[in-house]
RNA sequence: GCCCGCUUGGCGGAAUUGGUAGACGCAAGGGACUUAAAAUCCCUCGCCCUUACGGGCGUGCCGGUUCGAUCCCGGCAGCGGGCACCA
């Protein structure tokens, strides 16, 4: 018994594909195109199992797309940019640049060995200058269109990484990266003009009906649009204290998106960073530290957990635009957020949460103005959980007997007549802050000139490159600290002046990479526009969940503010998108808690120990790889002793793709076997094998009609299988059919000497099929069994099997018949028999008779060729 | 707190979306081959009763609709994810 050699075979094939040149593509608008595009990956050093499943997953539609017959882009490339590479400069002395550029060769090989369908002359890395001077050009050309801006603000400061986070970076008031607990500096910083398009990223994403619904609503959620009333509230200073508190005229803008609760008001609430309040701290030193401490809490944790309600009276008042004379205090409340809405709001305690603790804690008045159905207009109150529902209005002179929608337009349309506001629609949705304090980055392609300000770097100075001769020694940015590369002469005065040391959040270089893709040697230009055209939007988009709002939602932008200043005709990037699941592992600790590798932990009868020493081992929850719990197992290393064919097996088996896979040992064994299995069931078949194209007769042995009909079943179903990224099936199926020609194989075998006319036939032809259908999931396997059976020609440059629907269906129908809803017997029928013949039958059963214990028959259901229930 | 999703054998998961629950695989047990092991092959495998034929129960829990519910509806519980003082 042979066993298949897979490094020899994986090796022979990989060249015969890089030799062939079997994955480049061109443009070809007589084709049709489908782009497959995975997330590409960030150079850290080594591929993990995550890669792995991502680029298996990419690499099975690319194959089986491209034997349906379209034209596949499938390319691959480097997110080069980023942190990391800084971290390892300052942990090991290297340059950031030759880190990455090494990891990329590392990591290139190993993709490689998996035997992936890429386009590699269409590799690209995002850190070299012929990549970014084109989003250097770009940022310009949005700068000019006025989607770019500079603007003093309040940023989150990383105090570890030392530097800025955009909003998405913080996770509970931590770095996404170090965890270090977030402060808030203020900055001049360049922000995107994301929230220009709002409406359209909202709207839009009804139209990506391939998007999965989570991250349509994440995003949804995310830019989080409100409709509501802004209005201004004229406000009045006590005594003592100055008119002059006020920045602007002695009045309030506020937002709300419940008009309909204005008769419930009972105070007005602004930020802690709003004007006002801001120009009372510089009278009031009360109040200045008031905003000091809120400011401090700001977005720690113990603020989030705690969310106490604090609040300190101005005494401001402000008077209820529909009451004269009802005077409403002014608080500065520290739940009132000057980044969103207008940074002030109007309390009504009956019917927000928020407010009713803060009234509570105040003790300001709780008027419920609406009404639940069902209540006594009369009695009803609220104790401490406010009424959010439906209902109708009370207390609320106009407004009085109202529902809740019809008051909030009423309420709108008054302050719109009295010319005090008007109703509108915000966003949660904020710009996109971009500057990064780091070297590892893009270069900001702007100079600030003491005589012009603000210049941009002329087009024929692009790119602005980094300088390699940067230090690592002490925190901050190198760029900063470098004793030229800062110093320039005004493009336009010739005065000195300084470039910009910030870079460009990372996130940018992603946020156009696909489009790259479509022309990523052309110079002088980011992308061919006609090529561009031709291979956008990128049909099936495949990647991790944690993009869900950062990555796709900026690309989605990036895209569209491209549309904005005419470099493409493109709207959304991603037409379809799949998002994966992750890769799991046990986790180990020995007995002082230290984790421990997969590798290093050993089953002894039943129990797990340290292979070294044999020590205990506690073994832990199944959670995603990470190198901190240490549950990682390296593809390589998987990948040199079983094949990268037995990796994309396991990949695929079992596991839906969009749900998280255990990766454990027994598993990748299962995958191995197969692989054997498939090689001797191909290789050493017990009867000679006809020529391919061996007519088949008419007259076959049952088990060869059997096997053919399942071959033929098994195209149709793997093809939709495929289409819906449902792998694991596609695998089932697989190994059905195998099983089946195996079936059929051995009694070939058994009776050589008498074999049935059609028997080798069939197994030809269903080995023929079963090579063919492995090949997206295990190529290197596929094109070796392509080539035993005696091709000539590669099996990916073969075309995708075609089930003949004919020879798929059944001629009889297993109908299970019923007593009562309860299964008695199963009958093989011809298939669509009359429904009187089938029930005569079924009666007929022993079974059913001893069942109905003679009870008359009420009815009998037929449902052609699935079940016969009887009813008594 | 709000918004999503999930819950099926010892395990991963199937079930043509209202029609035979448990495909396919993993693990386990038994057997064959072998001096032995590995590899390979065969058999068993939801739970309970029964020598067998067969019967009862069973898709998180409670209820409903239906001839028939893993699937639809109402309620509850548990697990996971996202957002989080968003007015």
């Amino acid at each position: 018994m042979s066993r298949y050699n897979v490094r020899e075979n994986e090796a022979k094939w990989q060249s015969a594909w890089a030799d062939r040149n079997s994955f480049a593509v061109s443009a070809d608008p007589a084709r049709p195109k489908y782009f497959v595009l995975e997330m590409f990956p960030y150079p850290s050093g080594r591929i993990h199992m995550g890669h792995v499943r991502n680029y298996t997953i990419g690499d099975v539609i690319a194959r089986y797309k491209r034997a349906k017959g379209f034209n596949v882009l499938h390319p691959m490339g480097w997110d080069a940019f980023g942190l990391p590479a800084e971290n390892a400069a300052l942990e090991r002395k290297v340059h950031p640049g030759k880190w990455t550029y090494e990891n990329i060769a590392t990591m290139r090989g190993q993709l490689q060995s998996m035997g992936l369908a890429i386009d590699w002359n269409r590799e690209i890395a995002t850190c070299r200058p012929e990549y970014y001077r084109h989003e250097q050009k770009m940022f310009l050309d949005f700068l000019k269109a006025g989607l770019a801006y500079r603007k003093e603000s309040w940023v989150n400061w990383d105090p570890v990484d030392n530097t800025v986070l955009a909003n998405e970076q913080v996770v509970d008031g931590r770095g996404w990266r170090t965890g270090a607990l977030v402060e808030k500096r203020k900055l001049s910083q360049w922000f995107l003009k994301i929230t220009h398009f709002a409406d359209d990223l909202l709207s839009a994403l009804a139209t990506l009906d391939r998007w999965p619904e989570k991250v349509r609503i994440m995003q949804e959620n995310w830019i989080g649009k409100s409709t509501g009333l802004r209005f201004r509230f004229q406000l009045t200073a006590p005594a003592g204290v100055t008119p002059n508190v006020f920045p602007g005229e002695p009045e309030v803008e506020v937002f709300t998106t419940r008009p309909d609760t204005l008769f419930g008001a009972s105070f007005v609430g602004i930020s802690p960073n709003h004007p006002i309040a801001l120009a009372l701290a510089e009278k009031n030193p009360a109040v200045a530290e008031f905003i000091a401490d809120c400011n401090r809490v700001g977005t720690s944790e113990e603020a989030i957990e705690t969310a106490e309600k604090k609040g300190f009276d101005t005494g401001i008042t402000a008077e209820h635009p529909f009451v004269p004379g009802w005077n409403l205090p002014v608080y500065i409340a520290n739940f009132v957020l000057m980044e969103y809405g207008t940074g002030a709001i109007f309390g009504c305690p009956a019917h927000d949460q928020r407010d009713l603790d803060f009234a509570r804690k105040y003790g300001l008045k709780v008027t419920p103005v609406v009404v639940p159905e069902g209540e006594d207009p009369a009695t009803f109150d609220v104790g401490t959980e406010a009424y959010t529902g439906p209902g109708l209005l009370r207390n609320s002179q106009f407004l009085d007997g109202m529902d809740v929608e019809a008051a909030k337009q009423a309420a709108g349309e008054r302050i719109e007549a009295m010319g005090r506001g008007q109703r509108t629609t915000i966003f949660r949705l904020r710009d996109w802050g971009v500057s990064r304090q780091r070297y590892w980055g893009c270069p900001i392609p702007v100079i600030h000139c003491p005589s012009c300000g603000l210049v941009h770097v002329p087009e024929d100075q692009l790119p602005v490159t980094l300088p390699d001769d940067v230090t690592f020694d002490q925190p901050g940015n190198p760029l900063d600290r470098h004793p030229t590369w800062k110093h320039v002469n005004c493009p336009t005065c010739g005065t000195a002046a300084v470039r910009e040391t910030d870079t460009f959040d990372t996130f940018i270089e992603s946020s156009w990479y696909f489009l790259r893709f479509a022309s990523p040697r052309v110079e002088g230009q980011a992308f061919n526009r006609e090529e561009a055209a031709y291979w956008l939007p990128v049909d099936q988009y495949i990647g991790g969940i944690e993009h869900a709002v950062l990555h796709l939602l900026y690309a989605r932008f990036w895209t569209r503010a491209l549309s904005h200043v005419g470099y493409t005709d493109l709207k959304e990037p991603f037409e379809g998108l799949f998002t994966q699941g992750m890769v799991t592992h046990a986790t180990y600790q020995d007995a002082e808690g230290k984790w421990l590798l997969p590798s290093d932990v050993d089953v002894v009868d039943g129990k797990s120990v340290e292979r070294e020493g044999g020590g205990p081992v506690t073994v832990g929850p199944i959670i995603k790889m990470s190198k901190s719990k240490k549950n990682v197992v390296d593809p390589a290393h998987i990948i040199d002793t079983y094949g990268a064919d037995a990796a994309r097996l396991f990949m695929l088996s079992d596991s839906p793709p969009d749900r998280d896979l255990e990766w454990t040992e027994a598993g990748i064994d299962g995958a191995w076997r197969f692989i054997n299995r498939l090689w001797r069931l191909v290789t050493e078949p017990s009867v000679a094998l006809p020529p391919a194209g061996t007519p088949i007769p008419a007259e076959l042995s049952p088990l060869a009609t059997d096997a053919r009909r399942m071959v033929h079943k098994t195209v149709a179903a793997i093809g939709e299988d495929l289409e819906r990224f449902r792998f694991n099936k596609a695998v089932a199926r697989i190994r059905e059919l195998s099983n089946a020609l195996e079936k059929l194989d051995a009694k070939a075998g058994a009776d050589a000497q008498n074999i049935q006319e059609g028997d080798a036939a069939v197994l030809r032809e269903g080995l023929e099929v079963l090579v063919r259908l492995i090949g997206p999931m295990m190529p290197h396997l596929a094109e070796e069994l392509w080539s035993v059976l005696g091709h000539d020609t590669l099996l990916v440059d073969s075309v995708w099997p075609v089930a003949d629907e004919a020879l798929a269906t059944e001629d009889t129908a297993t109908v299970a018949v019923q007593v009562n809803g309860k299964l008695r017997a199963t009958l093989h029928l011809p298939k669509d028999i009359a429904k009187e013949e089938a029930e005569a039958l079924a009666l007929a059963e022993p079974n059913v008779q001893r069942a109905l214990e003679g009870k008359p028959v009420r009815k009998v259901i037929v449902v052609p060729n699935r079940v016969i229930n009887v009813v008594v």
